[in-house]
DNA sequence: TGTTATTTGATAATCATTATCAATAAATAT
DNA sequence: ATATTTATTGATAATGATTATCAAATAACA
């Protein structure tokens, strides 16, 4: 079973725990939340769903974002700029790296953050429950292009 | 000379150098910026502001923080709840950790994190720029008032 | 198939930030 | 010192992304 397919059954299944309906426009924006490919903003998830679904207002994408949210199965990755994009596939916290250029976001492996959280917890007195990193940069394509 | 003496001038003197005026209500911001107690937002410097300057506009708030974040000399820290934060102290990137209950920033101080960088950079290929790094959590002050 | 409560679509409201513009004031030369 | 020039200020309108509103539509379940 890929990866994605697991991520649309877990949320799915969670929206029907906590008696929420299942309607078509719910299922069509789950099933790209569960990709996440390129860390889709709203405006995103909604140009993808106008062809199959004219009629879509950019309300209701607003609205089940937020809700998938509030059940902790999508990450909000707000910027500085006002922008928000979504990973639905990694709803936990994890480093991103972003292209500064053609915006592309990808996710390295890294693993000595847990070390650092309790270095930090252990100097700050904090009790630690989240985190967010963030590289930003120029990918290999974008550097290429330059010229 | 204190630090934050040193970051005044700094700033002071930049903006000189690109012609720049010096005006009563910049040098206060500006004062304001180089301290950067608790990471200040634009209503919180307008705030400390009001009382010498009764007719200070908050759109001149504004736009001192975005000029002087123009010139590098301000770190602006944006979340996702729309609110942003202002680092004029250290204007570079650096770990925060804020705490979820009373909004407090605390700079930690940790070193791991340019191996880190150089090891994203080599699995993604781009070229790292800049980064972001915020833990969130309960500070001890909150953790004792919860009961 | 009918009933009920939720969801949708369309649009208005909101709120932080930015743009506008006439009046003011800093910097420089006279 | 004073005049001149140009940037800055204060007040407010505009913007734009997100959220709220509400009647109509529809999913869930009997």
């Amino acid at each position: 079973m890929p990866d994605s397919s697991k991520r649309f059954e877990t949320i799915i299944q969670k929206l029907r725990d906590n008696n929420h309906k299942i309607t078509p426009q719910r299922l069509a924006i789950v099933e790209i939340l569960a990709k996440s490919i390129g860390h889709p903003s709203v405006e995103d998830i909604y140009t993808q769903l106008k062809d199959d679904f004219p009629t879509m207002s950019l309300a209701t994408v607003y609205r089940n974002v937020l809700l998938i949210k509030s059940m902790g199965e999508v990450l909000e990755l707000g910027f500085p700029d006002g922008s928000n994009r979504y990973d639905g596939n990694k709803p936990y916290p994890h480093p991103h790296v972003i292209c500064i250029k053609c915006g592309k976001i990808v996710d390295p492996d890294l693993e000595s953050l847990d070390e650092m959280r309790e270095e930090v917890a252990s100097e700050t007195n904090f009790k630690i429950i989240s985190h967010r990193l963030d590289f930003f940069g120029v990918c290999s394509d974008c550097s290429k292009k330059k010229q």
